[in-house]
DNA sequence: CTTTCTTTGACCTTTACTGACTTTAGTATA
DNA sequence: TATACTAAAGTCAGTAAAGGTCAAAGAAAG
């Protein structure tokens, strides 16, 4: 998939440049043979705020987007996110969030996949759909502050 | 009978894969000759956690199932966990199979206490009191299961 | 005969991708 | 300086391509 790629491409550079880099919309979507919206769509969809990314942008001649992966401390992230989930959340945020936070050594890679799991639809299936987002937060929101000292 | 044919060719992909394999449901329904929810039946009717599979997806464009197959007898010990939590497990009981594992490092302190924590009745407080014991099983089951190789 | 398992199809939700149109910033020109 | 031109990026609605869900009908088992 096309996405998958440019999100590849784009992680691979921001692991060269230490965490931020500029790069042109047009000039990037016409070396991987594609629309410039679609460079939009992948860091919009991918490169957000939950998963720890920042995005600047300017138009007009020489312009540029500039992607910033951003570094809290421990405690600021786990309070970053608690107050991030809200009342509820979907499956594919939390998978985010928790990545962001392995990905930053908060949580290890295992505890990952442990509170993924717990939060997982397929663990929560005895609960209705819309029951199930408010006690995924729930549950969330007790792991990370079992974590913060 | 279709389910079974279908099941004995996902457990082949599966031999043939090293136990975790992607597939995509329309294409393989086109080439069985089936409907794409007769796919999703043999999977969530044979490839349950409780035989040892863990199922993840995607959908959209170029979207996929991935199966992943559990090496049971790796983990008898976790087994017997999972086997002896049955239908439904109150917080104590689960408290004292959290700390048994622990004391054996199967898990570490931090991931009891984690785990301790998603399953805490003031987690699971949006479900009714009934509902909880049934649900901390089905989370404690899939977070067993995470640790399983 | 009843219950449980299988099969199907209609409808829903999510994700990927595109293109037309808008906004903004720098540059050249009157 | 004010104005037009050009070269970016932003936006957003629409289309398509997946997988999910569920109820109902049919088949098999007990």
């Amino acid at each position: 998939m096309l996405t998958d790629q440019i999100a590849k491409l784009i992680e691979q550079m921001l692991e060269e440049s230490g965490g931020a880099l500029d790069l042109q919309r047009n000039e990037m979507a016409q070396s991987l043979g594609c629309v410039p919206s679609q460079i939009s769509y992948v860091i919009t969809s991918r490169f957000t705020p939950e998963r720890g990314y920042l995005i600047e942008s300017r138009r007009g001649g020489g312009g540029r987007i500039r992607i910033i992966r951003k570094q809290m401390h421990k405690n600021e992230y786990l309070m970053h996110f608690f107050h991030a989930i809200g009342n509820k959340i979907e499956e594919r945020e939390a998978l985010a969030y928790l990545k962001n936070l392995a990905d930053n050594d908060i949580i290890t890679e295992r505890e990952a996949i442990i509170v993924s799991n717990a939060l997982s639809t397929a663990a929560l299936s005895p609960v209705t759909p819309e029951g199930r987002g408010v006690l995924r937060a729930q549950i969330f929101k007790h792991v990370l502050l079992s974590l913060m000292q």
